[in-house]
DNA sequence: TGGTAAACATACCGGTCGGTATAGTGGCAG
DNA sequence: CTGCCACTATACCGACCGGTATGTTTACCA
């Protein structure tokens, strides 16, 4: 509909294109996403997007892993391994708590993708990749794989209760609630 | 694409367009399922779903509001008010068991109405009801909002977990999670 | 029996979808 | 200078979208 001011032409076509999709997948929706739009807002033709992805399949398939790359980096960041488990585990919902605050929340991209896009296999498949990495690292971080599983859990939910009240406060309380999980005495 | 079979003929056309409606929309998705596809699975045409519905968006509205009202049914029959905390706690994740071994699971609808539709407000008052819902019958049985608050995310996060992994363990982990947070001790 | 309302079949509307084809253009490397 | 390749622009494909308009048939009820 809005024809949506390009994003920065920096990079090559296919940076510009992963960019787009990013945009407009994460914000707007994968299935009510065209392809027509994410080429205009990419800066490029319908024509070049076929030239560097084989599909929207494939391309939203792309869009997912660098979500996947991008949330890993970030671990990286707000994550210190010298700190106590309940900081570490706490620092993964404030990671969210200031994405929210910065405006930019949209729900769990991985959550979304699972609902919308659920017979794409590839997609799929970096869904349940992120799943394990989330998994894997409270496993690290509280030393039981029980309590990661249950937190894992309480941090999606959290996503979606956010999502759904268009409030930061259920990550709070599911931040206390996961934190209260540790060492229960 | 394939014609489906029709639901059986019984009860008024709009009787029908809703259970076709409910299998189409929770199965296949919302915004993948036509209204041309919910007529025909319903023995029905076009004309008659507009005569019934005013619109695509009041339909899909009306169908989760349907299983908002499944949901009341079920927890009515599952619950038993005299049984122990941790048993009523239990049976909520019970039912999403029987549910998945029956293998007409297909993820939570409310969660999925909220990542598939976001902008149908009529859709969303919905899920944002069914989630006061829970919370509600969680916090009667556990006498703590606290804990029903971060139960329910449990639960939650629990059914996209079986969903992404198509398997009904994550349930049960949960529910072990869930009764586990009942009188810490 | 006659009237009414609902559901019928069909066809159409403008628009968008994912994807392809064709032809031309620019810059860079040999 | 030339050949090549990524890109451009544009037009098209068949299919489907939500929604509407038409006239006909069916069934029930006064």
């Amino acid at each position: 509909m809005v024809e949506t001011a390009p994003t920065a032409k920096r990079g090559t076509a296919r940076e510009r294109l992963l960019r787009a999709a990013e945009e407009l997948f994460y914000c707007e929706g994968i299935n009510t996403t065209g392809v027509e739009a994410i080429a205009a807002r990419a800066g490029v033709t319908k024509a070049t997007l076929y030239n560097n992805f084989r599909s929207k399949d494939q391309l939203v398939a792309e869009y997912l892993r660098g979500k996947l790359e991008k949330s890993r980096a970030a671990a990286h960041e707000y994550d210190d391994p010298h700190a106590p488990a309940s900081a570490r585990v706490a620092a993964l919902f404030e990671d969210v708590e200031r994405t929210i605050e910065q405006g930019d929340f949209h729900g769990c991209p991985f959550t979304k993708a699972a609902v919308e896009v659920p017979g794409n296999a590839d997609a799929m498949a970096v869904v349940r990749e992120h799943y394990a990495d989330i998994v894997g690292h409270l496993t690290a971080v509280t030393g039981d794989a029980a309590s990661a599983d249950t937190i894992a859990m309480i941090y999606d939910g959290a996503m979606i209760a956010a999502k759904a009240s268009g409030d930061a406060a259920p990550i709070a309380r599911a931040k206390t609630a996961a934190v209260g999980l540790l060492d229960p005495r």
